[in-house]
DNA sequence: TTTTGTGCAAATTCTTTGCAACGGC
DNA sequence: GCCGTTGCAAAGAATTTGCACAAAA
């Protein structure tokens, strides 16, 4: 149950609460996956949820900006997850079936100091992800 | 000079070494950037070299087959670079002028193996690219 | 009751496809 | 001359925008 503090999160920033956005925060809650917009429409659809696509994507970018989701781009897609807390990880992804399992590590601390120190730039994010061949569809 | 080669790679798979391919081949060896389809379109028409953006698409494709262009995926939008025998490598783009300059290193090979172990995928291809903010522009 | 959010339609951006004409080899 | 390649037009997928109406606070 997110809804408490995410209403406060809203209201911070003149924001509200919406049915809408109930509805892609308790999907994006009981999926547990990453979810692209259409799959979020289309699995909003099988809960009797009325919303538009277009709706879909602006509330995945409010709740980007909240810094309640992560935004993931895997194969020419954006994909979206709940934060909840979680540690920062990675994924690997199916070619084949598009299965996505999450990687619970990061190896980059120090090597983004490193390249802060070669490049001279600041480091603001990474993407690492990783695609092959899941056990099912070899 | 790359062309002598890539006349045989072509060939070999029954293609052929035609005035697009040679321009698209030049650019990027002039440029050595990674380049997406319509900056390479709209620096061919620089160059007053006639290409249609679609064959712009259809060359980009075919050098990756022949395995002499790299395909990565830079917010949301797809860059072709030579490899040239150049040594994997990966990225960091600047998220106000777009730079993009070469990291010649990889740290990934042990962890690829680790991933393998304990996902049981077989892993295919990553993708590690960072962003940040190049000295011009913090 | 004011201001933000939503749905609908339409536009934009990136990329792919179909097909007749063109041009390597 | 054969068959791969190109340009043009059009389709397609993902995402964004404009605007009037609906609904939080």
């Amino acid at each position: 149950m997110l809804e408490p503090t995410i209403g406060k999160g809203l209201r911070a920033t003149g924001r509200r609460l919406t049915r809408t956005r109930k509805a892609v925060l308790a999907l994006l809650e009981d999926t547990h996956q990453p979810l692209s917009a259409s799959e979020i429409y289309s699995q909003l659809q099988d809960r009797h949820v009325a919303i538009d696509l277009v709706t879909v994507y602006r509330t995945v970018n409010v709740l980007k900006e909240l810094g309640l989701v992560m935004q993931l781009d895997l194969q020419g897609q954006s994909r979206y997850e709940l934060k909840e807390g979680r540690k920062h990880h990675h994924h690997i992804q199916c070619r084949v079936c598009g299965e996505i399992v999450d990687l619970l590590l990061c190896p980059l601390k120090k090597l983004t100091r490193l390249i802060e120190e070669q490049t001279q730039f600041i480091v603001d994010d990474h993407t690492l992800e990783f695609a092959g061949f899941c056990p099912k569809c070899q």
